[in-house]
RNA sequence: GGCGACAUGGCCAAGUGGUAAGGCAGAAGCCUGCAAAGCUUUUAUUCCCCAGUUCGAAUCUGGGUGUCGCCUCCA
C-alpha cells in the first residue's frame, strides 16, 4: 500500500515497524460541544483506512484519545454551574453516540487524558532534563531552539515563525516560539512536580500515544489543521523525549467546506452530525465523503449530499442474491481493482466505480457479483440493511392510507392483497390510486414477476 | 508577508507523459396495465490562460489568472 507521509510531502510505499502490525493513532475530540460535518470527515476517513488496514490481513491497534482537560470545557462546566467531568462525559457519549450512527468502528483504544497525566509528567520530566524544557512559575515551557527538525511536518521556515510569534499577557517564555507544556492553574488543576496545574493540548497526544502504542508508531493521523502546531509539537516532544522517531507515517485529511469556506466551530458554518442524519443516512453521508479523495477538500451542498443518496441508493440496491462464503474473492478482476485503487493512496472514488461496476453486474444476474459487492461494500463502512418503519411509524402511516382510501387496513400484506385483486380484474383505477396512496406516505412498491414488494423510499 | 494545495463536461469527481474512469442530472429505447426498480444507448477532438520540453502533455517546466487552507483554538 501507498500513502501520502505529510512530513515528506510524498507518497511512499507503507511499510510497517513490526511485521503485520500497525499501531495507528488518530487525534480525536475535545469533548465540550456537538462533533459536526467536517469531525464526520476526518473519521469516517479514519475508520476507511482502519476497516482496510484489517482487511488487508494487518493487526491494527487504533488509537483514538478524548481530550477531557481543555479551556473549553472548564468554560462550559462554569456557564453551566456543572463540574468539568459531567460536561465531557456528556459530550464523550454524544460523540460516541455520533460515531455509531455513522457506522464508524469503535477504536481499539480510546485514552482520556485526565487518566493519562502520569506519563505527561514523566514525558515534561525526561524534556526537563535533556534541556528541552524549563519551568518557569509553575508553568512548563517546551524550548523550541533546541530542536532543529522544529517546523519540518508544516514545511515553516522557524524563522518565519518567529515573526510571526506572539507574546501572550503574562507569559513566562523565554522565547515567544516556545510553547506550553504544562501550565499553572490552581483552580481546576493537578497536583506536579511543578505545583497545581493542567497539561498544555500537545503534551496530552504525545503521552497517550506513547503510554498505549510505544515511542514509535507506523500512523498518526487528524485533519490538516492540526499540522500546526500541534503535530509539529508533538514530533518536537516526543522525539526530543525519547530519542527516537515518533512517527512514520503522518496522515492528514482535508476540510469539509461550506460556502467555499472551511466548516469549523469558530466560523459557526457547521453542520452538526445529529442534524445531517435527519437528513440523510449514515451510507449517503460516507458515500459523500468518499467519492472525494481524502486529502482533497469538499464542499458541503444540499445538491451534493442529494446526488450522494441517489448515487449510493443505486449501488447498495442492487440485486441481492445468497452471500456465498466459500467463494475465492481474490480471483476477480474487480477485487484487483478495487484493491489497487485503496492501495493508491485510498482512491476511494476509483474504489466506488468498482462497486458501482459490481452493482450492475449484480443486476444482470452475474453470479459472484452481489457477493465482491457486499465484501468490499462493507470494506469501506458501508450496510446493506433497509431502512426499516418502527411499529408506531407503521401503524401512523397505515392509518393516514386507511383515511385516504375510505377503508381500514391492519397491515401492508392486506393493501398489496387488495391491489393485487384490483390488478387482476383489470381495475386499473383503484391499483393506481393505492399506490398513490402509498407514495403520499412515502411507501414504494414495486412489482415484479415474483409479486409485489414494499419499501419505504 | 511566509508556507502548502487546488483549477477536468450542466453538477460532483478519478486520471500526473500515450491519446478523457465513475456517479448525479438530462435524452432515447427495452421492460411494465401505468409506474418504480433494472437493463441498453447517449452527453468533453477536450482538461483555467500563455509560452516551452517531447514523436506525443490534462499530465513535465516557466509565467500568468482564479480559488482555498495553514501561519491563533480548530478534524
Amino acid at each position: 500500500m501507498r500513502l501520502h507521509n505529510s512530513y515528506t510531502n510524498q507518497i511512499e510505499q507503507f511499510e510497517t515497524i513490526e511485521p503485520n502490525k500497525v499501531k495507528m493513532y488518530v487525534c480525536g475530540p475535545t469533548v465540550y460541544d456537538n462533533a459536526h460535518l467536517g469531525h464526520a470527515r476526518c473519521y469516517i476517513t479514519w475508520d476507511v483506512l482502519y476497516r482496510y488496514l484489517k482487511f488487508k490481513g494487518y493487526d491494527v491497534t487504533y488509537c483514538r484519545n478524548v481530550t477531557d482537560v481543555d479551556d473549553k470545557i472548564l468554560k462550559k462546566a462554569e456557564t453551566e454551574g456543572k463540574t468539568p467531568e459531567e460536561v465531557s462525559t456528556f459530550w464523550y457519549n454524544k460523540f460516541t453516540e455520533s460515531m455509531k450512527a455513522l457506522n464508524n468502528l469503535k477504536p481499539d483504544i480510546e485514552p482520556f487524558a485526565t487518566k493519562t497525566l502520569g506519563e505527561m509528567i514523566a514525558i515534561n520530566k525526561d524534556l526537563i532534563k535533556n534541556g528541552y524544557a524549563y519551568e518557569s512559575n509553575g508553568d512548563v515551557y517546551f524550548r523550541v531552539k533546541n530542536f532543529n527538525r522544529y517546523g519540518y511536518l508544516s514545511k515553516q521556515p522557524i524563522d518565519q515563525l518567529e515573526s510571526g510569534a506572539r507574546i501572550e499577557v503574562g507569559d513566562q517564555k523565554e522565547d515567544p516560539l516556545d510553547f506550553a507544556l504544562w501550565k499553572k492553574d490552581e483552580k481546576f488543576g493537578y497536583n506536579s512536580p511543578w505545583g497545581v496545574g493542567r497539561p498544555g493540548w500537545h503534551i496530552e497526544c504525545s503521552a497517550m500515544s506513547r503510554k498505549h502504542l510505544g515511542k514509535t508508531i507506523d500512523i498518526h493521523a487528524g485533519g490538516a489543521d492540526l499540522i500546526f502546531p500541534h503535530h509539529e509539537n508533538e514530533i518536537a516532544q516526543s522525539e526530543c523525549a525519547n530519542g527516537c522517531k515518533f512517527v512514520n507515517y503522518w496522515l492528514h485529511n482535508g476540510f469539509v467546506t461550506i460556502n467555499k469556506e472551511k466548516m469549523s466551530k469558530s466560523l459557526g458554518n457547521f453542520l452538526t452530525i445529529d442534524d445531517m442524519l435527519k437528513l440523510y443516512d449514515a451510507n449517503t453521508i460516507r458515500f459523500f465523503i468518499l467519492t472525494n479523495h481524502y486529502r482533497m477538500p469538499v464542499e458541503f451542498s444540499d445538491e451534493a449530499l442529494q446526488a450522494a443518496a441517489n448515487g449510493v441508493k443505486r449501488m447498495l440496491n442492487a440485486k441481492q442474491t445468497k452471500i456465498d462464503e466459500s467463494l475465492d474473492l481474490t480471483q476477480f478482476d474487480e477485487y484487483k481493482e478495487f484493491i489497487n485503487a485503496m492501495d493508491d493512496d485510498m482512491n476511494t472514488s476509483k474504489a466506488l466505480a468498482v462497486l458501482f461496476d459490481l452493482a450492475t453486474k449484480a443486476n444482470k444476474d452475474v453470479d459472484y457479483a452481489f457477493t465482491l459487492l457486499h465484501k468490499l461494500a462493507t470494506t469501506l463502512g458501508f450496510t446493506f440493511e433497509k431502512a426499516k418503519l418502527s411499529e408506531e411509524e407503521l401503524a401512523e402511516k397505515l392509518s393516514k392510507i386507511s383515511a385516504e382510501l375510505g377503508e381500514t387496513y391492519s397491515s401492508m400484506e392486506e393493501i398489496i392483497a387488495k391491489r393485487k385483486e384490483a390488478r387482476e380484474a383489470k381495475n386499473w383505477e383503484i391499483a393506481d390510486k393505492i399506490r398513490i396512496a402509498l407514495d403520499n406516505v412515502g411507501i414504494v412498491l414495486k412489482d415484479s414477476k415474483d409479486g409485489t414488494i414494499w419499501e419505504v423510499k
